[in-house]
DNA sequence: TATAAGTACTTGATAAGTCAAGTAATATAC
DNA sequence: GTATATTACTTGACTTATCAAGTACTTATA
């Protein structure tokens, strides 16, 4: 069996197997994985608002994935809805200050535990394995 | 933000994007990559069949899980029970040679998307990224 | 040897996300 | 300028997987 295939069957089940981590260690927070890497990609982005397609393509979610997921935060109040000016069929989602101070607190609970599951891997291989991921499908560069 | 944060985040998106790529090529052949993945591991174990927990440890599902993606693959007669001789609580899962044939099959398919999604790779980084991926709970050694 | 604790598996209720279809608005082509 | 195509988003039906609880069996303990 050739490496790209070992490589993408391993990447799958070590999704698996992380994610649980991370969601269980985020739960303390309130928020799962993705919803920390929604907050983030709008954090990072001008006014802090993005359209529902780009931040879904950002987190590798459809559009009607993208939906489903934000309609706890609205409800919650950590993310806002907010018109496009010019286009009616497109609806912002607005990073809200509730938002915000969630993802300013469940950050150093999120990157302690990537530190825990990634320690005894030397920086730089890390390091050429994500932009490796980036490549292939990832969003953060 | 640090690296492996950065790691974590691309590996769970990647990973979503990957997913759908090979679980569509490998439709053609009518499972899904979690489906090739068992015929795998079942093909690779002795006598071709492991305790479902086992199984499920190795594709990174749960007991749950594994009862439920196992289910219509024994109905098409992929897979088969077998009980255990000592042990009446054990179901051992045992490939058919249905789905034997069907993992041949898809195989060059799997191996072809897979090379596909890679290239552009060098195969020593694609092989680091496979260990890596082990080490953090990949099964595929 | 009876009882308690642990293990293997299944099942009901639920969560999270997909796809296909629908609605509404904008952009394109003639 | 009207018809057509495209885009953004939502919704209903469904799939896949989880968790918690339950059943059945085996192992350890007193």
């Amino acid at each position: 069996m050739n490496n790209a295939l070992k490589m993408i069957i391993n990447l799958n089940t070590a999704q698996a197997y992380l994610i649980k981590k991370m969601d269980s260690a985020l739960g303390i927070h309130g928020i799962t994985l993705n919803d920390f890497t929604i907050f983030l990609h709008l954090s990072n982005a001008p006014e802090e608002k993005m359209r529902r397609v780009d931040l879904a393509e950002k987190v590798g979610l459809t559009a009607s994935g993208i939906t489903r997921v934000l309609l706890p935060l609205e409800k919650l109040g950590l993310v806002r809805k907010e018109a496009h000016s010019r286009d009616a069929r497109v609806s912002y989602v607005k990073l809200a200050p509730a938002g915000k101070r969630i993802l300013n607190e469940s950050m150093s609970t999120a990157q302690a535990v990537a530190e825990e599951l990634l320690k005894g891997h030397r920086p730089n291989k890390v390091s050429d394995l994500t932009s490796i991921l980036f490549e292939l499908g990832g969003t953060i560069d």
